[in-house]
DNA sequence: GTCCAGGCATGCA
DNA sequence: TGCATGCATGGA
């Protein structure tokens, strides 16, 4: 990988892997959209971004060197050798020709909080629809970052709401789940912090305890905002391409069954019923 | 109008 | 432990 810092914008080149529509618009992450130019804009970690790809080389628009190396590099998780693990994912058949088809899904690392209740919103709803919610959200609570652009909000700015004031975003019977779940984060009763030194299993009951979380939900959050690649959430989708894998996981998938698990929700979003 | 979506809590057996 | 049910809402 090698950055240049050109103007106001960073181009980073020699990154595999990393297919924006795919990545960015794959049912992990909520807040990103894509212009005209075909260049996503996007706020995580407290900073927009526009990222565009040109040449097989990104473009980080508008970012200072500071946030590329202090978030970005992380969120995308540029250090990891994506191709490496999609060579060994590929020892699957059906990841084989998956991976083919979409080469280029990343798993960002999102912020726990952000992920936690993105994913609770998540349940029992479509994508266009959670996005539609996170937004309304975040444009009411979260800090205005001009252009029309807004942080998600801090788990003490919504603690400070009441159920009326989730169910008015859209939220719907998930709202008392926001209500109590800020609450509980912006008062200590929840330590998000600690989550990630957990073992998968211990990070996993922790989630469990939460009301409103049940096993999908933490699932995602551990994969998508605690950096477990092991964890392998299944949602309606998943459970139709389970029928694939009757005898369990395959080997090839220990240690990145998320990341499988991702190639696999898209394809099974784009081809089965 | 009906059906469905990155499910969960609850009650009951 | 497992299964049935209710739940909000917007798009197809």
């Amino acid at each position: 990988m090698e950055i240049k810092n050109f103007d106001n914008s960073l181009v980073v080149s020699g990154v595999e892997c990393l297919d924006l529509d795919l990545t960015l618009d794959c049912g992990q992450a909520f807040r990103w959209e894509k212009q005209e130019d075909g260049s996503y804009s996007g706020v995580a970690g407290g900073y927009f971004l526009n990222i565009a790809k040109e040449n097989g080389n990104l473009i980080f628009n508008n970012t200072s060197m500071e946030a590329f190396e202090g978030f970005w590099i992380n969120y995308f998780d540029l250090n990891r050798d994506y191709k490496a693990i999609c060579r060994t994912l590929k020892e699957d058949e059906l990841l084989s020709s998956t991976i083919d088809e979409y080469y280029g899904i990343r798993i960002l690392n999102q912020e726990p909080w952000e992920a936690l209740c993105s994913f609770v919103i998540s349940q029992q709803n479509n994508i266009k629809r959670i996005k539609l919610i996170i937004s309304r959200l975040c444009r009411a609570y979260g800090e205005d970052l001009g252009g029309g652009n807004y942080t998600f909000p801090s788990a003490e700015r919504l603690a400070e709401l009441s159920v009326a004031d989730f169910e008015a975003i859209g939220a719907g019977y998930r709202a008392k789940y926001l209500e109590k779940l800020a609450k509980d984060v912006a008062s200590g009763n929840i330590d998000l912090s600690k989550i990630k030194s957990l073992s998968l299993e211990e990070a996993r009951k922790a989630l469990l305890d939460i009301y409103g979380v049940g096993i999908k939900v933490a699932n995602c959050a551990l994969l998508f905002g605690f950096g477990f690649l092991s964890a392998f959430p299944v949602d309606v989708w998943m459970k139709r391409v389970m029928e694939y894998y009757p005898n369990g996981l395959p080997e090839c998938f220990t240690g990145i069954e998320g990341i499988a698990q991702q190639y696999l929700f898209h394809w099974a979003r784009n081809n089965l019923k």
